[in-house]
DNA sequence: GAGTGGTCTAGACCACGGG
DNA sequence: CCGTGGTCTAGACCACTCG
């Protein structure tokens, strides 16, 4: 477990227990590059790497002829990794399924096309889907999707795969917006996600770009019970 | 706005056209290093770079001796700030303030001592606070810190400083879990956020722990209308 | 202006792991 | 085995920005 002497992790490593052990306290700046290379038996290359891992990690704030500081207040970065939902139920052992609930072209509410940044009669392909895990319903998706930049989803098999996972293979995206919310159950969310309303969702609202250029919409309400987990 | 040629950046950039414009479709193999090198007619150390990075963005899958390959489903990555609660309050402009509800070391109750694998009579100090926004409520936070590895907790003025800061500031952590759930308001939450009874509130799980020793368990129940937003 | 981080190069050796 | 990515080195130049 314990990194190659010499190598960046290494020096990261030591860099790190220094700052624990208030060698280094935050808001202190920390001596440059060529000199901890020295020190280390080094070269400043690769002691370059080990403190741009820990920029990069928020412990380190570096700055052009101002040097190295221990970030004050350490910022912590959790990474959530977005999986494609049939992969996530496969991974937890369970059978997925998709059922496509409504597909229709109506005009898209307010809401959908301000985030998307589009005029309010943008032609766009709404879509319901209903996904399940091992029978059991996981989540409700709510989707709107640009045809003017993907117009072949209007062909798309969209009852034997899910848009969410067409999308993937056949519309890539360069930039997108998420967040996360807490929402309660409305009796129709209820009925199709087999909980009771008023019931406490976690609900997802992603929006993606290709460039310039809208992608989708999408709403996602998890089954009671739903967690997401990342590490620190 | 566009990378200098030659660049890792510009590599980056390129490589990323070619994956963009099925060039490279999805899980084939794109040449090796020192191929594209030559190719960019820049030294193998800068395609690395560029190649890296693409695959910390999980992009590529790298191998040693398998090669390099577009990854087949790019698995997205959000990256979530977790900024100190104050922090986040007076970004969005508005007076701070936190509020000690309770504080003793009853017993643990057992999901927090086995969340931090501590026996179920271990000594934990137990913080119940209110953390307020412009005078309205902004979270509930239940916390149990683990006195054996943090003693001078015992006697922090947490009346003062958020438990939040104090740890921040004193019980640097190395690693930890984090989850974010839906959670209806019991009564008793009801009545310290001022919301309904049964309202879908945010509840946020975290764990954190400084190499093998457990810092301290938290529960964040963020009042209603709570979003947490992340870029893709 | 000058110090510091950011990056590129050319060359080298190593570690992993597929065939 | 041996090809491929992972990394280190020594040296160089550049770009940013603080004073």
């Amino acid at each position: 477990m314990t990194a190659r002497p010499g190598s960046w992790q290494a020096i990261e490593a030591e860099v790190l227990r220094r700052i624990h052990a208030r060698d280094w306290p935050p808001g202190s700046a920390i001596p440059n590059e060529a000199d901890l290379a020295q020190s280390f038996g080094v070269a400043r290359a690769t002691v370059n790497r080990a403190l741009q891992s820990l920029a990069e990690a928020g412990i380190l704030d570096r700055r052009r002829k101002a040097g190295t500081r221990v970030a004050l207040h350490p910022v912590r970065r959790a990474t959530l990794r977005i999986p494609i939902l049939r992969h996530e139920v496969e991974a937890a052992g369970q059978p997925y399924a998709c059922r496509l609930l409504a597909r229709d072209e109506a005009p898209a509410p307010e809401v959908v096309t301000q985030a998307l940044r589009l005029p309010s009669d943008a032609p766009l392909l709404h879509l319901r889907a209903l996904h399940l895990a091992g029978g059991a319903p996981h989540a409700l998706e709510e989707r709107w999707v640009n045809a003017a930049a993907v117009p072949a989803i209007l062909s798309a098999p969209l009852d034997t795969i899910s848009a969410n996972e067409w999308l993937v293979a056949n519309a890539p995206f360069t930039s997108g917006d998420f967040s996360i919310a807490a929402a309660n159950a409305t009796t129709d969310e209820a009925a199709a996600l087999a909980c009771q309303p008023g019931a406490a969702l976690v609900e997802v609202l992603r929006t993606t770009w290709d460039g310039a250029r809208p992608i989708t919409w999408v709403r996602l309400l998890h089954a009671p019970g739903y967690r997401m987990r990342m590490a620190l």
